[in-house]
RNA sequence: GAUCCCGUAGCUCAGCUGGCAGAGCAUCUGACUUUUAAUCAGAGGGUCGCAGGUUCGAGCCCUGCCGGGAUCACCA
């Protein structure tokens, strides 16, 4: 940014860091020691022991040490009151003239500390007159000038005055958010809870956790669009990875008898509240068990996750209670139709099936096979009644490629969804094994694919070579983190469990689609 | 991709029927040694998203574009 560009107040915070560093100061230095968080003080501090008093015997001073984040100041003359911000939380500081060196306070406290400066201080905990507990500084250090002025939200008894509500700008700028907001750090500290909470469920039964690879020739074990790019030194296209599926399975031929990884995956779509192009997956698979199997794990994963989390197992989400106590309901998806629309689709033939998605109200083309209709219906009439968590059982053949068939209902395959707030939480199955099946579905999909499907699976010839050496009967589940984190903590898009979301590039930013340095021009097709 | 809404000071917003660009906070100057949306007195700060059009005159009306939001469509 040249400096022609620069606003009234970061041109004088420009002008006041000259300031400081003429006093020989380092408005930048290089480390502060803390020995107390604001939250530390809050809890520590004991009034009968700590408090100060007139008397020179009265009180043994808490000392601390901490840094932090000015974010308010009140000048009262010779003394100031500012409030001070650490990853922690917030606490109160005092400053008085005659605490300070000769000269500090008029000179460099008032005039040339702002508000969103980093500061050290060294002082003692005490309670003020109307009671709030607070830091007295007899030693303030600057530890990062800020030059961009911080946006000032004011708060009283609940109520905040001048709050940022600019999504855009609370997404381009999210360190602004965060220091703004504490309800979004929060949010983004119980993410990682939620991940490290189902990590270590995973690892206590002794799964193995790995990375497979972003970059794939071939994309699969999903329908969707991939990122396409090109490798230059092997002049070969590559695809970010839609699913971590296939490589997973290769590890449980491998010998592996559990594996999960917890990994970004891109799909080339659009953008929505329930949808980021890149998002972050669970993916688990386990030998020697069926669907049924994972349906218990799944129950026992998430109502722990939850708990630790919120210490019990009931959540307010929106307007609903939601319960994760175990167990959950299970409920074949033709019995989940029957029971909200009246009618029975068990074994009804594609005309037939359109005829009665036509009676609910459900458009039906001609290129919607019969599975696409049932989960057409399915998604139109029951799944956004699901609230409390469900399974939802035994879906139809045709829309699940990489599904084992049904042991007992012919056409159907042994897979759930866990269905929870009208939204899927996960998708697992009884995983197909029988490299013939295998292929012929893959097939199916190549098929699809020529007639305009282009979210239809490619065939990955390793992948069926990777079965034809044989791979156990296994369980596997896909679940996405973000949308169990929006749940959990209570949030409406995706982009506020996201800490960046992708959005449109900047104006400003240097976009040049002509621009290509290493000259990409061999990839022709 | 469709429809609707939004874009004005660092932030939150007002701006009437087209007629001098406004407020609060923040900033600056001054006062104030326990304040907390601190208070009091004064001051500065604008490419009204961008481009074009209509008009004597556009923040306001029209067209296009850019950016954002919501809903729908798409999305296992």
């Amino acid at each position: 940014m040249s400096e022609a560009q620069r606003s009234e107040q970061e041109l004088r915070r420009l002008e006041e860091l000259e300031a400081i560093e003429s006093r020989g100061v380092n408005a930048y230095p290089y480390a502060w020691e803390v020995s107390h968080h604001s939250t530390d003080v809050l809890a520590e501090f004991d009034d009968s022991v700590h408090q100060p008093s007139d008397d020179e015997d009265g009180g043994t001073p808490l000392r601390v040490s901490m840094a932090g984040r000015v974010m308010t100041k009140r000048v009262m003359g010779k003394a100031s009151f500012f409030h001070f911000q650490d990853a922690a939380g917030r606490i109160q500081a005092y400053v008085k003239r005659d605490d300070l060196p000769e000269g500090f306070y008029n000179e460099v406290f008032k005039k040339l500390l702002d508000i969103g400066d980093i500061v050290g201080i060294e002082g003692f905990a005490f309670r003020t007159r109307t009671g709030e507990i607070s830091i007295h500084v007899e030693r303030l250090e600057l530890l990062a000038k800020a030059i961009r002025p911080l946006p000032i939200e004011k708060e009283t008894e609940g109520r905040v005055f001048n709050e940022v509500s600019d999504k855009e700008f609370r997404y381009r700028q999210r360190y602004v958010d965060l220091i703004l907001h504490d309800r979004v750090r929060e949010v983004f500290v119980q993410r990682a809870r939620i991940i490290s909470s189902m990590r270590s469920f995973l690892d206590k039964r002794g799964y193995i956790e790995v990375e497979t690879p972003v970059l794939q020739p071939l994309y699969g074990g999903a329908s969707a669009r991939p990122f396409t790019t090109h490798h230059n030194a092997l002049d070969s296209t590559l695809y970010l990875r839609i699913a971590d599926e296939l490589y997973l399975k290769r590890l449980i031929v491998g010998g592996f008898e559990g594996v999960y990884e917890i990994a970004k995956d891109f799909r080339n779509e659009g953008l929505s509240r329930f949808h980021n192009p890149e998002f972050t997956m669970m993916e688990l698979y386990v030998a020697y068990k069926d669907y049924r199997w994972m349906m218990d794990l799944v129950e026992e994963m998430v109502a722990s996750i939850v708990v630790e989390l919120h210490g019990q197992t009931d959540i307010q989400v929106g307007e609903q209670t939601i319960s994760f106590a175990r167990p959950w309901k299970r409920i074949p998806i033709f019995d989940a139709i029957e029971s909200e629309t009246g009618k029975q689709l068990r074994g009804l033939d594609r005309d037939a099936l359109a005829a009665a998605a036509d009676s609910l109200g459900i458009e039906v083309d001609g290129s919607m096979g019969s599975g696409k209709i049932i989960d057409e219906i399915f998604g139109e009439c029951v799944e956004p009644k699901l609230i409390q968590p469900t399974f939802i059982t035994d879906y139809p053949i045709e829309l699940s490629p990489l599904a084992k068939k049904h042991r007992s209902e012919a056409g159907l395959v042994e897979r759930f969804e866990a269905i929870c707030n009208g939204k899927e939480l996960c998708n697992a199955f009884s995983e197909l094994n029988d490299p013939r099946d295998q292929r012929r579905r893959l097939e199916d999909q190549t098929r699809l694919r020529a007639g305009g499907d282009d979210e239809a699976m490619p065939i990955d010839e390793d992948y069926i070579r990777a079965l034809e050496y044989g791979m156990p009967p296994t369980a596997g589940l896909g679940m996405g983190i973000d949308r169990l984190t929006m749940l959990l903590t209570n949030q409406q898009s995706i982009r506020d469990v996201i800490l960046f979301p992708l959005l449109k590039p900047e104006a400003d930013d240097p976009v040049d689609d002509e621009a290509d340095p290493v000259g990409d021009t061999t990839a022709e097709d």
